[in-house]
DNA sequence: CTTCAGATGCTCT
DNA sequence: GAGCATCTGAAGA
């Protein structure tokens, strides 16, 4: 039982409450709800199914690692559900959101989501065909960068307050409830023992299918 | 299936 | 100048 149906504008945008949180909590509540952005004239997106937590000042991995604080990161320093995006090995974009508090600076970044809403047009984003043999083709927004890209989401997108009706970008509460696997977070290799901690949350077919 | 190199630009040392 | 929360296509097993 597929909810494909269900319509953009009967999602319940999340609230700023849902952010204040620490990011473990974030991370794992955000699997199964549902990311969409009208970043150019269409509104497309997905359902939430991989992240992770990025939890503070003594994270290693952590962007604000022991209070770094600079322009790149500001915004991890900013309310909570503010979205932080940066770029990553010249190429890449990766779409964050702060939370926590503000003088906190937790996020969690979004690994991946299952394309739900404008297809086409996020394969077009992608230079990639929509269908392969008959399903969705699986890596249209399936790691960080490819969603940023499959969405339209640049650092234009830095700074927006994602529970704000205003914005082109905006998370949505999940239908369903399901189950995760955790497991260590990509990437991080050179941040000690941190590495190894399972922060990075990945949702079972439970959450949407 | 797997590994691997190259692309590319910004931040921090 | 080094390193980076990545992705892709090509080559090998």
């Amino acid at each position: 039982m597929s909810d494909a149906g269900e319509h953009l504008d009967d999602l319940e945008v999340l609230p700023p409450r849902f952010f204040a949180r620490n990011a473990l909590a974030v991370a794992r509540d955000l699997l199964g709800c549902r990311l969409v952005s009208r970043i150019g004239k269409e509104r497309v997106g997905g359902v939430i199914t991989e992240t992770e937590a990025y939890a503070g000042v003594l994270d290693r991995a952590c962007h604000a690692h022991a209070f770094h604080r600079s322009a790149r990161n500001e915004s991890m320093y900013a309310r909570p559900g503010t979205a932080y995006v940066y770029l990553i090995y010249g190429l890449h974009n990766c779409l964050n959101v702060s939370c926590l508090a503000l003088d906190r600076p937790h996020a969690v970044l979004i690994r991946a989501i299952s394309p739900r809403w404008g297809v086409e047009t996020m394969a077009r984003r992608r230079g990639m065909p929509s269908v392969i043999r008959g399903e969705v083709n699986p890596s249209l927004c399936d790691g960080p960068g490819k969603l940023c890209q499959a969405l339209g989401v640049d650092r234009e997108a830095d700074g927006l307050f994602l529970p704000g009706a205003d914005g082109g970008l905006f998370l949505a509460r999940s239908a369903t409830s399901g189950d995760y696997v955790a497991s260590p977070r990509v990437g991080i290799e050179s941040s000690g023992e941190f590495a190894a901690l399972p922060w990075r949350f990945v949702a079972t077919e439970s959450h949407y299918r």
